[in-house]
RNA sequence: GGAGAGGUGCCAGAGUGGUCGAAUGGGUCUCACUGCUAAUGAGUUGACCUGGGAAACCGGGUCCGAGGGUUCAAAUCCCUCCCUCUCCGCCA
């Protein structure tokens, strides 16, 4: 959430920059109304505690000098003026949480850096790589001269060489959901072997719990706004994730970090469930969207100095994944109406896809400043001042394996109809060179 | 799931209604002293909200797992919930 100084001081600056993500004026007009009140109605409450504070002082000194007649008359007093109190705190009660239901409600204002635009459209492609053609700036995309073979969706694919059953696990489970078999199930497993193996260098591997109460989705922005897209388990009170982001981010939940410790890097691989609201029919056949995908992220706290350096290092650490299994791929720095919620600034990568002609969101790396820090109250001690002061928290996938196994069966579709296994996955998949047709 | 014990500051741990934001010990940092990689002594050491101040800082309020209640007054009494530990039950 925004720091509501920054809206008690600046009110036309928070407004002018979050009107480009379409949040109305008037809600921060209101706001900034229910804090000035809220404000007013504690220093009166607070006024009030502080009489009967010292009238209660009074009261003990009477009692140990025996004076219990002035001790009732004060006691009386007390009790009226406590009559008074409760109506005034109920009321900053009342108003605290309306200020801090609002505020969880408002976006993160976004970077200067952040391309402004009303919808996706607006999205800006900074950049793009290919084997052939390696690294390449600007948006004028080449696309590899993929052979017809490779042109064949991956669930035509998964389904010829029997490595994905999506009719049994819709079956089991219902539409948008997904059953790797055979090697279909080895090759994402390598997939995860390889990501982890990549980011061991520097990240703790983590394994967190799948399921976590509502706190834990409040401090990561997914609660309360997008309650509609997760799934809940009202028995127990339980989300189930709809990605690491949520453990990972609430890890260090409460807690105050020496300066020392930071950057704190932590990856971990998990399923993610996500509802998909409203999504049904749309870009779903296959592999698009699936109500469970399974995910490496990568994830970090750091001081705000060092945050531009490490949005750099994990768009880096998750295209770099993408080289090495030579998928085409492009970045897309995501304009402001594109933005997620609590995020300042980020990246998606893009893995073509032969089989479907689609540019698919494999990844999105981002930058959410101190906004989840300080829903979640994660701060750090500056080593030089002593000061303490909100950590800033990135993330980014690295990567998603549904739509990258999607790209990658038709990217490597060889002419026999088998699926050639890039060199990188072959150490994890007992040193196979195919996944042979049948 | 059942029975019992417990959750206090950076850590350990005392505190059963007022003099408790909290003893004591350890740790931290500062100073002093001792000619040595340390001992001793003194001091220091929480977070949050809010008002004042350029700032150092000063005032008021809140916080002893969380939320409610009783009372003039709650770490201390009552209720609900969460968590930890021990035993039993169940179980990958």
């Amino acid at each position: 959430m925004l720091d509501i100084r920054l809206i008690r001081e600046d009110l036309d600056k928070v407004k002018k920059a979050l009107a480009t993500r379409g949040v109305e004026s008037g809600v921060l007009d209101e706001l900034w109304n229910i804090d000035h009140q809220a404000r007013t109605v504690s220093t009166q409450r607070d006024n009030l505690r502080a009489e009967i504070n010292s009238i209660s002082k009074e009261v003990a000194k009477l009692m140990r000098s025996g004076d219990s007649e002035s001790a009732k008359d004060l006691r009386e007093k007390s009790r009226s003026i406590g009559e008074e109190l409760s109506a005034l705190e109920s009321l900053a009660a009342e108003l605290d949480a309306q200020r801090h239901d609002a505020l969880l409600k408002i976006p993160n204002i976004p970077s200067e850096d952040a391309p402004i635009g009303v919808s996706e459209a607006d999205n800006v492609v900074s950049r793009w790589w290919s084997l052939q053609k390696g690294m390449q700036n600007g948006s004028d995309i080449e696309l590899p001269d993929y052979a017809d073979y490779q042109k064949k969706p991956h669930w035509e694919i998964g389904s010829e060489l029997k490595i994905l059953d999506l009719e049994r696990a819709a079956k089991i489970s219902g539409s948008m959901f997904a059953m790797f078999r055979g090697l279909g199930a080895t090759l994402e497993r390598a997939l995860t072997s390889l990501a982890l193996d990549a980011h061991s260098d520097a990240f703790e591997e983590i394994r967190p719990p799948t399921l976590v109460r509502s706190a834990t989705m409040v401090s990561t922005g997914h609660l309360p706004k997008f309650e509609e897209d997760a799934y809940h388990l009202e028995r127990d009170d339980l989300y189930a994730i709809p990605t690491a982001e949520v453990p990972l981010t609430s890890l260090a939940k409460d807690e105050i970090l020496p300066e020392d410790d930071l950057p704190v890097r932590l990856t971990a691989f998990t399923a993610c469930f996500r509802r998909e609201a409203g999504s049904a029919g749309r870009d779903t056949r296959g592999l698009l969207r699936l109500h469970e995908f399974d995910k490496v992220e990568i994830l970090a706290y750091t001081t705000p100095d060092q945050a531009a350096d490490m949005h750099k290092e994990l768009l880096h650490r998750a295209e770099d994944l993408l080289q090495q299994l030579g998928l085409t791929y492009r970045v897309l720095d995501l304009c402001t109406a594109d933005l997620g919620n609590s995020s300042k600034r980020t990246f998606d990568l893009e893995a073509y896809s032969p089989g479907t002609g689609l540019w698919l969101e494999v990844s999105s790396v981002s930058w959410f400043g101190d906004y989840q820090a300080r829903r979640a109250n994660i701060r750090f001690r500056n080593a030089d001042s002593g000061q303490i002061e909100y950590v800033h928290t990135l993330n980014g996938s690295a990567l998603a394996w549904a739509r990258i196994w999607a790209v990658l069966v038709e990217t490597y579709r060889q002419i026999d109809g088998s699926v050639a296994i890039p060199e990188v996955l072959r150490p994890y998949m007992r040193n196979l060179e195919k996944i042979p047709s049948p």
